[in-house]
DNA sequence: GCCAAGCGTTTCGCAGACAGGAACCGGCCA
DNA sequence: TGGCCGGTTCCTGTCTGCGAAACGCTTGGC
């Protein structure tokens, strides 16, 4: 069933049916998620927006259930584990996480550097896992973190195996931000710079995202060729990084294909498949 | 609101006061952390009783908020990658996660094996990280899962050091469960083989949770003298495995107290600091 | 040693949001 | 083709959840 085309107008008209109280829930949820530190009942109510009678009975409920801790020394709150059990549970049904981890670590020791995955979730990018290399510094990303599709190298070795309109969709969601010189911010320059990512297999980040960090991204594809993941390895330009562009590329590439074999992967795109 | 203080009801002054559908929805996505495959509104619904129109009414809203995902293909939902994402806010504000991933990996590859950090959450454990050694077999945990303290390396490591409220408060709340013939489902052994690991500063588990596994679990402790999560080794016995006890022991030992003086630990309890 | 300010918690009456049965729609299978 | 299963939408009475205000408690300034 594809009926992109109309659905926009289908789906607008819906009714929009929602419950207050969750949506409130989930917001002070995502707010917390971003603290490091624990908050009281008034600094969250007025950080989105809500009376701390609200806030407070909201907060109970959510501690009731796990979903929040409270610190009796100061009665202030922060997340519950459970969340954190409740939100690893879609690693359990991601068959590419639990294929591609065994893989990653080897990456990671093969050359040295931080390896990562990273799924595709709405027109961003989320990072899954992160094994570090030998290097001391490497607090460039960590699990849970999003970042946008066009700079990074996972990124775009996703962005690059999508249909048209998706990259059109995603493209046109926001303007490109620009983070370092190298970042591609043009429309039309990135849709060139995909094109050719999508034709060598993999994508090279050259200080897009930050600077001083070079990174090579390459898609995973399950069996039926749709690109569910991709696995970028993070190299660090100071000092003397002695590794050869050449070698990380080739191990990266050979990983993606070896997780993607892994997955059912024969070779052949969704796209040819459905026509 | 009717009156209820006349009176048994005297009992529960205290507020209980929570948001019903709140509840539900939390219930719906600890649900859904626990499937692995994505559910129907209906299925759902019979899973956690509810009727099919608020369950559906509850997932609009989760799925507006990305904590759920909608497949479009056969309309089933699934946890989203929001719900990942916030779950994940827990690792940033923890330091020993931070601290302790570093001195993990090493300690992966020096011995070969799998080595875990878990945290306590009330009457259980829960692992918040895990790296893999080099053994092809390593499915004895997931990070998110839960296990009782009483079984495990790092639950007895945590467990021992724990105040003599708090161990009885846990031993209390529920029996003992026994895994396999070794698992200490005795109180009064439990509380022998709590006083001995207190002692000697780390935790066996010799197949006490699963045949032919056995552990090594030693505690961190932060700056205050309390113990804010565990690591431990996995060695399975199967095969022929040569690492001796010892070797393993010595070195998680000296991980986990690398770890707690990297997080402020003098070697003072909190007890003897409180005196 | 006092008072004031700030905090989290609790109360309470009313508005209106929510629950859930039932109807509707669309796809799948026999 | 007809029956079934599941998702979505509608509608109404009920009871839930909202938030201003009151309540204790702790803190810190004078």
């Amino acid at each position: 069933m594809v009926i992109s085309s109309g659905e926009a107008a289908a789906t607008k008209p819906r009714g929009e049916s929602k419950v207050n109280s969750v949506d409130r829930a989930l917001v002070i949820l995502e707010y917390l998620g971003t603290q490091t530190k624990e908050v009281g009942v008034r600094e969250l109510g007025q950080a989105i927006g809500l009376s701390k009678s609200s806030v407070h009975r909201i907060l109970q409920t959510l501690r009731a259930r796990g979903f929040v801790k409270w610190n009796p020394d100061n009665a202030r709150y922060s997340l519950g584990i459970k969340a954190f059990e409740v939100g690893c549970g879609i690693l359990r049904s991601m068959e590419a996480h639990t294929v591609a981890k065994p893989v990653l670590e080897q990456l990671a020791v093969a050359l040295g550097e931080t390896v990562f995955l990273g799924v595709q979730d709405d027109t961003e990018l989320v990072y899954i896992e992160k094994v570090d290399g030998r290097r001391p510094v490497k607090m460039y990303a960590d699990i849970g973190t999003r970042r946008p599709m066009h700079s990074t190298g996972i990124g775009k070795a996703l962005f690059a195996h999508l249909d048209r309109a998706e990259i059109d969709r995603i493209i046109a969601s926001k303007p490109l931000a620009r983070y370092t010189k190298n970042t591609i911010a043009d429309p039309e320059a990135l849709r060139q710079e995909l094109e050719k990512v999508r034709r060598q297999g993999y994508a090279e980040d050259n200080e897009e995202t930050e600077e001083g960090l070079y990174c090579v991204g390459a898609p995973l594809f399950n069996y039926s060729g749709r690109p569910v993941a991709a696995i970028s390895v993070a190299v660090p330009k100071f000092g003397q990084q002695q590794l050869p562009r050449d070698r990380v590329i080739k191990h990266v590439v050979a990983a993606a294909q070896e997780i993607s074999a892994k997955l059912g992967y024969s070779g052949r795109s969704k796209n040819a498949a459905l026509a």
